[in-house]
DNA sequence: CATGAATGAGGGTTCATTCAT
DNA sequence: CATGAATGAACCCTCATTCAT
């Protein structure tokens, strides 16, 4: 029984990841509101009526997505800040990882990024099984800052940081020159050359913090 | 009885701007899809169906909105530039009236740019009345783009940047840190303080482009 | 004072008519409910208000057009009919009479007819004041019947039918013989040629009616 | 399976019929535009929304309506048509089944005769999904006219006509003659008698048609 | 009287969610 | 678990009618 529980779990959960995939490629394109259940289910090959039983409502798959993204792109971002290399590096890295992440599986974030600024003046009317899923978003997002001011700081120590500038306000810079880049990708229909806009970053990062 | 018609026009309009105003509040707060007619008819002191007096849908009651608020902001911004002034100073009266105004009018900015990514999926939707509007606000959307080119490009001509990016990018950047700061007040609920975002932006940007 | 009153009686008429004018036009058209009092008023150049000046509702626009109309068209039956001449003779007239009517300032009364079918499964609904005009329009409507039946009566008396029906039946046939041509003129979008619609009617009805 | 799925489609089946009937006692009493879903759908059974599991919009409810009548209709005429019978004897036989028909099933038939009408002049505005039923519809409307036409040639060749009338015009005013007896019936809220009714149609078409 | 403006009362349609099988 | 079907609750938009000027 055990196994076969086991075996059911798996299944269970793979059919989650299915519809997730689904929700993924349908809230990129059209935004939470927009998005029709209909939609995701055709998306995933399964009825409307069937994600309810994966999910208790549309805001849960939505939440559920955000958070398994954002899983996924924390698990590759920790394993990549390395204290002993030079700040451009690591932010080389980090761009990387995270232009290509957004770039494929996730010009969702847009959308994710809207949602979140929603979100806070929501809380009142979401119901309490969903502001746990929620704050869970919100660490996590949280921790991408965080990573960025790991890496800041790190350099900071360093003494690779010359500008004058409190390392949150450089962190929030950071992130809005990759949203800015995401922005342009959705607007253009799709994403841009990853290595030209990374060089172009760190250019202007090395201007502008390292070299004063 | 031209007098009258004047009167009468003065009133419309400013009714009008009335609704836009109560628009903008509710757009603001809840972005296109999610605002209900109703929600801003109240707002504003009207019926839902008192509006279609003065637009014929919600579509035009939106993208008369980004155009008016656009056209106030790009005539601020047309008095601003003066070629003989550093870029520093340039985007410095840049920045003030483009985070007081964004800031003040429009909280609004961020829904109508994720708007504006939205259109460009929706061309073929929408109804030739609208494209007129839609192209409209498209141009003053590039507009400001151009504003801030010109700013630059005068720069480089007289050598007061240095960093090896093409204007293009660095306009973008420049737009995406804008942006990156409305974002964050949006999430925080409220503004925050204007000199210091502008000293902390004309800071970074003076070791970005200029100090190389 | 009187003749002051007089004259303000009879610009009233006038503007009246032009509005009865106007909402035949569009009645004729679209029908009834299909019909909006904005094309009225527009048509007639009036404000949509203004028509409220003159008749209470839409239902009494209606209304009064097709007693104006039916008016017409009896006071032109009532002196055509001819008790010395032959069936076939009275029937031109009244044909020549009807088709044209309908034709030029009635393809209104299709729509008319559906109504008045209508109304039978309305009378609850309709308020009072309503009442006395919707039986003044069918007293009109009947007196039509009324004629024609007089018309066969006399060619009865005098022997000019042979046919074994009762002479209300055949008042009906001829009746919706007539009718059939106007709807045929109203999908075909225009009149036909009336004098060879005569002349098919005649030789038909000579056929079915005299010659036994 | 196979059988589970043609269950499943015979109730699907069934439940859009029902809504069907609910729609032609609506349509019957209130015309096309007058008519409100919520009213079906309350006839059928079902809420309103529910009608849009079954058919896209008001406009298809009407058209499959009309077309499923009309396809009774013509089932029932096309065994009917006899070449060696006499022309009298053929259009008894259409006669009954037409009046018994538009009695029963189809006092919707003014309406759709009146929408007919109108359809003239809205091609431009119906969408294209919808030129298909409406085709749909016209052909068989005009089938019956052919299916009259046929009996009538027959009978021309068989010389059992003899007015001067070419058989176009027939059949016009016979179609005429059907619809006017409809139409009473309609007024006074209820079918007459049928026999009687064709009896005295075919006294009147024998007179016209056959006796000269 | 004329009219621009205001509005109540719907009407068609959509969609997240529930239910029965 | 899967799903076709059902539905309540909105939402956008229309229009006859009213009102203030």
């Amino acid at each position: 029984m055990d196994l076969k529980e086991k075996r059911e779990k798996f299944i269970r959960d793979a059919k989650s990841n299915i519809i997730l995939d689904a929700a993924r490629k349908v809230f990129a394109e059209k935004g939470f509101h927009q998005t029709r259940l209909e939609e995701i289910a055709t998306e995933a090959g399964f009825s409307k009526a069937s994600l309810y039983n994966y999910y208790s409502d549309k805001f849960e798959i939505f939440m559920s997505l955000a958070n398994r993204e954002f899983d996924l792109l924390l698990e590759k971002l920790r394993v990549l800040f390395k204290p002993q290399e030079h700040l451009l590096e690591n932010f080389e890295n980090l761009f990387r990882v995270v232009l290509s992440f957004f770039g494929e599986h996730f010009a969702f974030v847009v959308t994710t990024m809207n949602f979140r600024a929603m979100c806070e003046n929501m809380q009142v009317e979401i119901e309490k099984d969903h502001i746990l899923l929620l704050n869970e978003f919100k660490n996590k997002f949280n921790k991408i800052n965080k990573m960025q001011l790991m890496i800041i700081e790190n350099a900071r120590l360093k003494n690779e940081i010359k500008i004058d500038l409190d390392d949150e306000t450089v962190s929030v810079y950071i992130t809005s020159l990759i949203r800015g880049i995401i922005f342009e990708w959705k607007i253009r229909g799709g994403m841009g050359d990853i290595e030209k806009e990374i060089n172009n970053l760190l250019l202007f990062l090395k201007s502008a913090l390292v070299c004063l």
